[in-house]
RNA sequence: GUUUCGGUAGCUCAGCUGGAUAGAGCAACGGAUUUCUAAUCCGUGGGUCGCAGGUUCAAGUCCUGCCCGAAACGCCA
């Protein structure tokens, strides 16, 4: 947002010091000025200075100067080379929030700018339920997807389905082994968990025949578990079962199907809680042959190499990448090999500028080797190919290992946190007056306080998610924010009720209070805010901004009333700066997947 | 061994292209409610920004080296 009284600064400095260059975009973004200091704004004369090549004190001096005489200020004080500027009221709003279509508007991006991005995320495998790993990722993914389609780009979220493997058949072997027969519908079990439970019981009997082996042979002792795994005769079961599959038995086929079909079930229903949706969603079981032809092709061409015994290489020593098998020696594929397929099948099907791939961050090396290969085979979007890597989820008591039974499961976290929604909300207005939405109302704020928890983090970072903390619904969280535009919807109904209506009689004069002017400044800042983060792909930039406006609402809210004004005049024009900071909160909780309830 | 990412208050984390006396939440302690929702607000204490050099008028931020932690470096996915 533009300041007048700084334009006027920027013409100013440029026509005193017309010498200099000032640069064709000198643009002066102002700071919040620090709580300690005496002032509204602050402009930073250091950047000034390297512009036009002068002292920082010596612009700062001209600078407060030049302001203290503008119409739009009260007051301007140099500290060191800060101004600090006290704006009348009436100016701060006039160039902020009275031109709110402004501020929501202009964060989409020039047409120019605009892109088609992919964004893949989630890739479950089909063999057991989500954890909060996956609840990461997930929330990440979407509210990237979601953060770009809000500045204007135009947006395809793509899942790509692990529906196939040897971890499949380690679900299906024990479940032909144990099952019975029993089927969601008559354990009244949800598909996705029904399916996890026969993996851990895969799990058990293998670890059981692994520690026969090892007692009875004693030459096996110092074999890792996984060396192991093919001289059990659980794990060869698993591993015919898969080339039984790969062959196209009929019988292994259905099993698979209607396995995957009820984890299919499942996972629509965790999707559809957290809100999830994908315009495409892909299936390894479809895709996983892709790729072999173009390495084939890509040896015709000389991209990559046989080696004496017939497996594909491609030679990454001049990026500092090492050799990389595509083809095994008796034909067959690798991770990467599908990889190439699917980037190409997705490229081809959507011909996006840019594919993001939300993956975990012990990925980064596969990733950057990806889309090595990638240029190496000539593509020219392979430049624009992006992974976002995000950091583990750890808990206090250490890593989710699903052996040891540390996971925390998705569904399991989703109820926990909603009922706990609910209680505290009961908690609140009293047993005696149980609002009708009372379910839908604690499912937005359980939910969104999940997502919010683990947006707020840089993705980057391995982060410690503490059960016990995250219950909670203080501080820096997302109920917080929530509850702010709860408290302005309040005072909207309120002030609706007793038929105070806004027209076009706002009186900006009247908000001339360092609250009032603070929350003016905070909402100008949006529009950047927005930008920043979809240019950073962090999500995390936007949950600060959002916590920041809350806090600066609620200082506002305890200093100052709308509904017992002094008059009605101020009474409207409080209600307009509250409505809009809601307006920008409730936005910006959106383009975090975040819904916001009418009360809370 | 090589590469990548981290190391900031008791705990969990912010800190954008270097700029004011390094911030927030939680925890601890002390206050605020005849007032629009106390899921709130205000205050106090708490720091050698891993260590050591360097660049700069100015370094948590940039450069170099070292220490600690995590991950990757597969013909697993």
């Amino acid at each position: 947002m533009n300041y007048k009284c700084l334009d006027d600064l920027k013409l100013f400095l440029s026509e005193k010091y017309s010498g200099a260059t000032p640069g064709n975009n000198l643009e002066i973004t102002p700071d919040i000025c620090p709580p300690e200091m005496n002032g509204d704004i602050t402009v930073n004369c250091f950047r000034f200075a390297k512009i036009f090549r002068k002292s920082p004190d010596e612009i700062a001096v001209e600078s407060a100067e030049f302001l203290s005489s503008h119409p739009d200020v009260e007051k301007a004080e140099k500290v060191k080379a800060f101004v600090n500027v006290t704006l009348r009221g009436e100016s701060v709003h006039r160039d902020t929030v009275a031109k709110m279509n402004e501020i929501m508007g202009s964060s989409i991006l020039p047409e120019s700018r605009k892109q088609k991005v992919l964004v893949e995320f989630s890739a479950p495998n089909t063999n057991k339920p989500q954890h909060l790993g996956h609840v990461r990722n997930n929330t990440i993914g979407m509210s990237l997807a979601s953060l770009m389609r809000r500045v204007g780009h135009d947006v395809v979220r793509i899942n790509l389905v692990n529906d196939r493997g040897i971890h499949i058949c380690k679900s299906m072997i024990a479940y032909q082994r144990f099952g019975e027969g029993v089927t969601p519908e008559s354990s009244g079990r949800k598909g996705d968990h029904l399916v996890g439970d026969f993996y851990v019981k895969f799990d058990r009997e293998l670890r059981k025949q692994i520690g026969e082996l090892r007692e009875k042979n004693q030459e096996l002792k110092d074999k890792t578990d996984e060396e192991l795994f093919i001289q059990t005769e659980i794990g060869r079961s698993a591993q015919d079962m898969l080339q039984k599959w790969e062959s196209g038995d009929q019988e292994v086929k259905s099993l698979w199907q209607k396995m995957n079909g009820w984890v299919f079930a499942g996972f629509a229903q965790t999707y559809a809680r957290m809100g999830i949706e994908f315009e495409h969603t892909y299936l390894e079981s479809q895709t996983y042959l892709l790729g072999k032809d173009l390495v084939e092709q890509g040896v015709r061409k000389g991209t990559f190499f046989k080696r004496d015994d017939g497996a594909v290489l491609v030679d990454l020593e001049d990026v500092k990448l090492g050799k990389k098998v595509l083809l095994r020696a008796d034909g067959t594929s690798v991770y990467m090999t599908q990889d190439i397929g699917t980037t190409l099948l997705k490229y081809r099907d959507n011909t996006p500028d840019i594919q993001i791939w939300v993956v975990g961050d012990e990925q980064i090396h596969h990733f950057k080797t990806l889309f090595a290969i990638l240029r190496k085979m000539g593509y020219k979007w392979a430049g624009n190919l992006h992974h976002l890597a995000y950091g583990m989820v750890n808990l206090p008591t250490g890593k989710m290992k699903s052996r040891e039974g540390t996971v925390v499961d998705a569904d399991d976290l989703f109820d926990e946190m909603v009922a706990l929604a609910k209680s505290a909300t009961l908690e609140r207005i009293g047993e005696g007056k149980v609002p009708e939405d009372i379910d839908k109302r604690s499912e937005i704020i359980g939910i969104g306080a999940i997502k919010f928890n683990l947006l707020k983090f840089n993705p980057k970072t391995t982060i410690m998610f503490d059960p016990q903390a995250s219950i909670r619904f203080e501080g820096d969280t997302g109920p917080y924010v929530q509850y702010a535009c709860a408290r302005i919807n309040s005072i909207e109904r309120k002030t609706r009720e007793a038929g105070l209506v806004i027209k076009d009689d706002i009186n900006w004069k009247l908000a001339c209070s360092h609250e009032e002017k603070e929350l003016s400044v905070r909402i100008s800042q949006y529009r950047d805010v927005l930008r920043q983060s979809a240019e950073k792909m962090d999500c995390s930039t936007l949950c600060e901004y959002l916590l920041e406006l809350a806090k600066a609402f609620n200082r506002f809210y305890r200093e100052h009333s709308v509904l017992n004004a002094d008059n009605d005049e101020l009474k409207k024009t409080r209600l307009a700066l509250c409505c809009r900071t809601r307006d920008v909160l409730a936005d910006g909780l959106k383009t975090l997947t975040i819904d916001v309830p009418e009360a809370m």
